[in-house]
DNA sequence: CTGAACAGGACCATACAAGTCCGCTATTCC
DNA sequence: GGAATAGCGGACTTGTATGGTCCTGTTCAG
């Protein structure tokens, strides 16, 4: 599984900002009880992304997360590369020396396309796209 | 990273058989030398494979391993599967009841159109693609 | 100045991947 | 038949990343 749960509450939590921006901030746990995330776990990843400048995080009284990007200037991409890194598919074990192909790996291309594609379908979105419906707006 | 060493393991063994495949059966310790693969760790792996019917092992003075099938009707899609499982590239963690999108869970969607993309390149390489050259044989 | 809020370092637990070990079974060849 | 050879397969170990907790800051509105 190339995501990890990590990324879910991420993504998650963003649509849940993309949401309330016009709102003001945030709290920390007003999104971990909405979203049913841990909260210190949520706190780190928010922290990460504010580090990145997707958030922008307040403190004290009345502080809170706020979105800093536009829902639609920032894809699905760049939000998943932001809490996990590159989507890594493949990476040669082998040292140059132990290599038995010589230069002449196949592989390395193949996979080198599957990231290629991966990113393609992922640039394609952005968190506008993911709208966070609250259950009480939320039809039956 | 979605592969594993297992995976890099198996395919490169895979690529051996294939090459030799006139030859008869080889064994294991020929190949775990030859592609510097920890000799229990590939007997996992190519055990797994004959149940599959990948391979086919006999035992034996003169036993080892063959290639089942031809290099050029089996895909990479169908390799990898087989060694590590169905590609997976996200998996829901909420239950139905913590699931805050009410169904409309364009996560789903993405990500199933990324695992679809991933197939579509690894389904257009046969194992007759990969070519194990051997150091003797090899040019400069 | 107090309490609400985030920051961040240290720590813990579990799971999975990678790898080892060892006794068992099948096969060949003398 | 009985060595010797080769794969089978279950149990075990180990290393590392993920997911998660805890606790002590620091900042700032009122």
């Amino acid at each position: 599984m190339i995501f990890s749960r990590k990324t879910d509450y991420g993504l998650r939590a963003l649509m849940y900002l993309a949401e309330r921006r016009a709102r003001g901030p945030v709290t920390l746990s007003e999104i971990a009880e909405k979203l049913m995330i841990p909260k210190a776990f949520l706190s780190k990843i928010l922290q990460q992304l504010a580090k990145k400048g997707v958030v922008r995080s307040l403190k004290g009284p009345s502080g809170g997360f706020v979105l800093a990007v536009e829902p639609s200037e920032v894809t699905l991409q760049e939000i998943l590369t932001e809490i996990d890194g590159p989507t890594r598919v493949f990476e040669c074990f082998a040292t140059e020396a132990e290599c038995t192909l010589y230069g002449d790996c196949l592989m390395r291309d193949v996979f080198g396309e599957v990231e290629e594609q991966i990113g393609k379908v992922l640039a394609r979105y952005t968190l506008a796209d993911f709208r966070y419906s609250d259950k009480s707006s939320a039809k039956a």
